[in-house]
RNA sequence: GUGCCUGUAGCUCAAUGGUGGAGCGCCUCACUGUGGAUGAGGAGGCCGUGGGUUCGACCCCCAUCAGGCACCCCA
C-alpha cells in the first residue's frame, strides 16, 4: 500500500454500494420533480468569478470558493451554489423562455470548507425553481415539493418538519419592537442562535447585537408565538392552500426560522430532522430580485436546494434506505473448460436475450471456486454446462441460496431460472 | 482560520521504554464436477513522515502530513 496517490480531501469515492443509495435518492428527486411538471436543466460546473461577486456573500465567493485563474488568466470559480448560474440562464433568455418556468437539477458543488460528519467540499445539490409568479399558490407548491420528496423516501412527519416562515412578517413584528432597519441583518442571526445558545449566553448575544432588554423580551416572546402567521395574509392563504397537496402533517409554522441569505423577501422555510441531532435538510424561499441582480427583468421567483450528504445521514440514521438496491447480476454461467466456453458463452446470450442480469466467469476453473465468486458478488444462481451436460444438449441449473440444483434441457433453462428466481428480481 | 482526538497487517483493533500480536479477510491444501462450515498450513508490516531524548523508542518530546470530531460559516 506503499504509494496509493491519495483522494483529494472533502471527496467522496461512490462505490458501488454507495453509488446505487445515490441512484435511489436522485431517482426519486427526479420523480418527485418531473411529477410536478418541473423541467431538467444544468448549468455549467464553471462559471466567472464575477457571477457570484454580484450577489453571493463576501464570505461565500472569498473564503469558501474555488477560486483560480485559467490558463488564458480568467478568474474562474468551480460553482458553490446553482442560484445565480440560473438567474444568468433565465436573464439571458427573458423574452424567449415561456413564464412562468419550472426548472430543477441535481448536480455536484463545491466549497473549501472543512470538512467533517454532514459536510464535505464536492457534494451534489438538488436546486428546484419556480420563476416568475409571485402568489401564494406558487410558495405552497415549492413547500409542497419538499415535503413529497420527504414523504417518499419514506421519513414520517414524526421524524422530519418542514418549518415556515415569511420575512415580510418578522420585518413588520420587528418594526413592532422598534428593532432598527440597520442592525436587522444581525438581528436575523441572534434569532438563528436562539436554539444554540443557552438562554442566558442569548441574552448576552442579543444585547450586544444593540437589542434592550425590552426588545429582547418582546423578540423572546415573538419567537415562542406560534400563531403568529395569522398576522400575515400571505401566510393565511399559504397554510389554506397547502392543505390541498396531502402533505400537511410535515409543515408547521415556525417564527424562528429566517435563513441567512439576504435576497429572501417573502415566505423562507427549511426542513429539520425532528430527533436527536435536528440538522437541516433543505431550504429556500421566496426572492424578488435574483434575476435583476445579473442584469434582466424583475421575475418573481420561489425555490429551494438540498445537499446530497446531510439527507444521507438522516435517512441512514432513520433505516430508510432499502437493502437491495444494486442491479447485481442475477445468474453466474460457468466456465467448466476450454471446450466448453464457447457454449457457456452461448448460454449466456440466450439468457441476456430474455432480459437476466448475466455475467459468465472469465475463465476455466474449478467448479468451487467459481461458485465461491459467485457467492461473493451475490449472485443467487449459476448455470453449469459441463462436459456431461453438454453432450446431452442439457445444462445444470442451481440455486447458490438454497442448495437446490436441477438439470433440464436447455430449452427449459429459462423456465427453471424464473422458478428459482425471487419475484422482483 | 481555531481547538480536541487519532495514525500499527487488506479491515477492525491490542501491545508496561527491552526481538511487533489477535480477530476477520486473503491464498494453498484436505476436496482434479459444486461455494458459505470445519481443520491444517501460508503470505502479508520502514509501527504516517522527519528530527530529538535514551545504552535501547510503536511507546516519551518536537515538527510535519493525513484522517475524524467540534467551533467558525452555512449561499
Amino acid at each position: 500500500m506503499a504509494d496509493i496517490v491519495r483522494s483529494v480531501k472533502g471527496t467522496r469515492d461512490f462505490y458501488p454500494d454507495g453509488m446505487a443509495v445515490r441512484r435511489w435518492m436522485f431517482d426519486i428527486i427526479r420523480d418527485v420533480s418531473t411529477r410536478f411538471g418541473y423541467q431538467e436543466y444544468e448549468g455549467p460546473c464553471l462559471e466567472f468569478l464575477d457571477l457570484y461577486a454580484a450577489k453571493s456573500g463576501e464570505e461565500l465567493v472569498k473564503e469558501q470558493s474555488f477560486v483560480f485563474s485559467s490558463p488564458g488568466d480568467d478568474m474562474l470559480t468551480l460553482r458553490p451554489e446553482l442560484t445565480p448560474t440560473l438567474a444568468r440562464m433565465v436573464a439571458q433568455k427573458q423574452y424567449e423562455i415561456p413564464l412562468p418556468l419550472r426548472w430543477w437539477s441535481i448536480g455536484p458543488f463545491w466549497r473549501y470548507e472543512n470538512p467533517q460528519r454532514g459536510r464535505t467540499r464536492e457534494f451534489y445539490q438538488w436546486n428546484i425553481d419556480l420563476v416568475g409568479t409571485e402568489t401564494a399558490a406558487a410558495d405552497a407548491e415549492l413547500v409542497a415539493v419538499a415535503a413529497t420528496f420527504l414523504k417518499e423516501t419514506g421519513l414520517s412527519p414524526d421524524q422530519v418538519q418542514i418549518y415556515v416562515n415569511n420575512r415580510r412578517l418578522m420585518d413588520q413584528a420587528f418594526s413592532t419592537l422598534k428593532i432598527a432597519k440597520e442592525i436587522r441583518p444581525q438581528i436575523f442571526k441572534v434569532v438563528d442562535k436562539l436554539d444554540k445558545l443557552s438562554e442566558k449566553e442569548w441574552r448576552t448575544f442579543a444585547m450586544e447585537s444593540g437589542l434592550d432588554e425590552i426588545q429582547v423580551d418582546g423578540l423572546l416572546e415573538l419567537l415562542n408565538n406560534g400563531e403568529l402567521w395569522r398576522d400575515s395574509e400571505e401566510l393565511v392563504q399559504f397554510f389554506e392552500l397547502i392543505k390541498t397537496f396531502g402533505v400537511e402533517d410535515y409543515i408547521a409554522y415556525n417564527p424562528k426560522v429566517i435563513r441567512g441569505l439576504d435576497y429572501y423577501t417573502g415566505t423562507v422555510f427549511e426542513a429539520f430532522e425532528l430527533g436527536g441531532q435536528s440538522r437541516a435538510i433543505l431550504g429556500g424561499g421566496r426572492y424578488d430580485n435574483l434575476v435583476s441582480d445579473v442584469g434582466g427583468m424583475r421575475l418573481p421567483g420561489v425555490g429551494f436546494a438540498m445537499g446530497d450528504v446531510v439527507i444521507e445521514l438522516v435517512l441512514q440514521d432513520a433505516g430508510m434506505i432499502p437493502d437491495r438496491l444494486e442491479s447485481k447480476p442475477q445468474v453466474m454461467v460457468t466456465v467448466f473448460n476450454e471446450n466448453t466456453l464457447t457454449g457457456s458463452l452461448q448460454i449466456a446470450h440466450i439468457l441476456r436475450e430474455a432480459g437476466y442480469r448475466t455475467v459468465i466467469y472469465p475463465e476455466a476453473d474449478k467448479m468451487g471456486k467459481q461458485f465461491k465468486y459467485a457467492d461473493r458478488l451475490d449472485i443467487p444462481l449459476a448455470v453449469i454446462l459441463g462436459p456431461d451436460e453438454m453432450a446431452n444438449g442439457k445444462v445444470a441449473v442451481k440455486n447458490l441460496k438454497t442448495r437446490e440444483q436441477v438439470t433440464v434441457n436447455q430449452p427449459a433453462m429459462v423456465d427453471q431460472i424464473q422458478k428459482f428466481l425471487p419475484s422482483t428480481p
